[in-house]
RNA sequence: GGCGGCAUAGCCAAGUGGUAAGGCGAAGGUCUGCAAAACCUUUAUCCAUCGGUUCAAAUCCGAUUGCCGCCUCCA
């Protein structure tokens, strides 16, 4: 069955076809790195990451090109605003580059975390100042911007189809526009191409106008399409770049290459806390390295992914402490899964109606990533699985081979592709092993001598110690929690 | 003011014309020395409100109300 995105620009959902048979080019508004990553960037890059590791699941090549925002964006609008790293450095009381460095190394720490796969690179725009200078210079060449007193601006009347991704007519907004005072561009709604530093800015950079440094969006323009053609088939981001942002982009990239500049623009909605955006501003904002300290990296994609990337994720702690108990049952039956085929159980009752059941259940899910990527619905047929796995389990029902296979469907998508479910963890503890069958033992000869209470004082001493104790039909199982 | 989106049980959340998935929570039960895990049963006569189209609507259309995002940097 085909794949199918909503694309933003046409606002429906619409079959894909990538340019080139079998390869995909996606591209995705990477962080400013000024600041932690918080959850908003998560829900983003793990929309990202499935929708990626889901491409290539189905047998495409991907090639994903993310950028990092290292210059140039402003706290403010173009004339007044400030650099927001060179201010947050002048607050550290650090170089503008040891900012960058600190943030960068935090992001792809967290990202690295949450099991997002690294993209297959990211590209830096304080890389591609040449190519950006550049770019500016056939831009007004081309007419399509002008130079005043050292900064370039891009002319929005130049480019009639300038709102054709946000649904915003030149002429609606001229009147809703404030009035900006000392500016010198002709219309307010150019934007700026290239920045003319001023007296103290640290990061600049020499051009044909005079030291400065480059506008917010050409960075995006110039480096998707040197990595991912002239025409790119995704463009990935979060909904609140859909204006201006993604609007610049295509009007520079159009501009300059006489292409559409992306076929199927792809954005993911909001992050509230609470009801309300999460912002810096309101102080409700939830990095993810304070999540990460109560939640594992599972129970946070789990939280992500159950609300469907076009919707917002309302973070709660009730919402977020309900994936995790989701999440459990499910680890619970890989464990159980690794049991019976350690136990080599030569054949199962229910062998058949299972392995029907996760042919069943394999294209339910792949139905359900296909279909604009509908992770909640994926998780939601992952889950009733888990039940009626675990049904045929309780009746001792399937053989080694039958929950294998079945642990390869979960494995699949519940690892590989949606990434909620955790690694075993167990051989990471070999060196306890013999130690814990000893007390497992031991606790074994109490239960047998009625010593009922020795029996449980090991078992809470260990619960203690962060280890479960579980008695099983099967015999003791044991996990650290 | 302009543009866009959303309203489904206590909570989270699918479903986009054929009579309400799934998870969490809660209650009862099975198993167990007890716990835990797992399984079983129950938990929306109804999908913000009011109209309309249709044999049939949570699903389409219109209006109303409420909420959210963008319109200045933001994932």
């Amino acid at each position: 069955m085909a794949i199918t995105l909503y694309n933003s620009i046409n606002r429906q959902k619409e079959e894909f076809v990538p340019i080139e048979p079998g390869h995909v080019g996606i591209y995705v508004c990477g962080p400013t790195v000024y600041g932690p990553p918080h959850l908003g960037h998560a829900k983003s890059y793990i929309t990202f990451d499935v929708l990626v590791k889901h491409l290539r699941h189905s047998g495409l090549t991907v090639r994903y090109v993310q950028n990092i925002t290292d210059v140039g964006h402003l706290t403010d609008d173009a004339d007044s605003g400030e650099d927001k790293i060179q201010r947050q450095a002048r607050i550290d009381h650090v170089h503008p580059w040891e900012i960058v460095d600190k943030w960068t190394r935090q992001y792809m720490n967290d990202m690295e975390k949450l099991r997002i796969a690294h993209p297959n690179f990211y590209v830096r725009a304080s890389q591609h100042i040449g190519e950006q200078i550049e770019a500016v210079q056939k831009l007004v060449e081309k007419g399509h911007a002008y130079e005043v007193n050292g900064n370039v601006y891009y002319e929005v009347e130049s480019f009639p189809e300038y709102g054709k991704l946000s649904g915003r007519r030149l002429e609606e907004q001229k009147e809703g526009v404030r009035v900006e005072s000392r500016s010198d561009k002709k219309n307010p709604r150019d934007f700026a191409l290239w920045k003319k530093a001023e007296p103290g800015h640290i990061l600049k950079w020499n051009s044909p106008w005079g030291e400065g440094y480059p506008g917010w969006h050409i960075e995006c323009s110039v480096m998707a399409t040197k990595y991912l053609g002239n025409t790119i088939d995704i463009h990935g981001g979060g909904l609140e770049n859909k204006f201006p942002h993604h609007e610049c982009e295509i009007a520079q990239s159009e501009a300059l290459n006489d292409a559409p500049f992306c076929r199927y623009w792809v954005h993911n909605n909001m992050v509230t806390v609470d009801g309300i955006k999460m912002g810096k501003s309101l102080g409700n904002f939830r990095t993810c390295e304070d999540l990460l300290t109560s939640h594992s990296p599972e129970a946070i994609r789990a939280f992500v992914l159950t609300t469907h990337y076009r919707s917002p994720s309302n973070y709660t702690e009730e919402a977020i402490s309900a994936a995790a108990s989701g999440l459990s049952r499910l680890s619970q039956l890989q464990t159980a899964l690794l049991e019976i085929i350690e136990k080599n159980v030569s054949a199962g009752t229910a062998d058949n109606e299972a392995e029907k059941l996760c042919g069943e259940v394999d294209a339910k899910i792949r139905e359900r990533l296909d279909d604009d990527i509908d992770t909640p619905g994926a998780i939601a047929t992952l889950y009733s699985f888990v039940t009626e796995v675990n049904r045929f389990i309780s009746a001792s029902a399937l053989s080694a081979r039958v929950a294998a296979a079945i642990l390869t469907v979960v494995k699949e998508w519940g690892s590989e592709v949606l990434g909620i479910l955790p690694a075993v963890s167990n051989k990471t503890d070999v060196d306890i092993a013999p130690i814990m069958q000893m007390l497992i033992e031991l606790r074994q000869e109490m239960k047998d001598a009625k010593k009922y209470d020795v029996a449980d004082a090991i078992r809470n001493r260990l619960k203690d110690a962060g280890i479960l104790i579980e008695d099983t039909r099967d015999g003791v199982r044991w996990k650290r929690i």
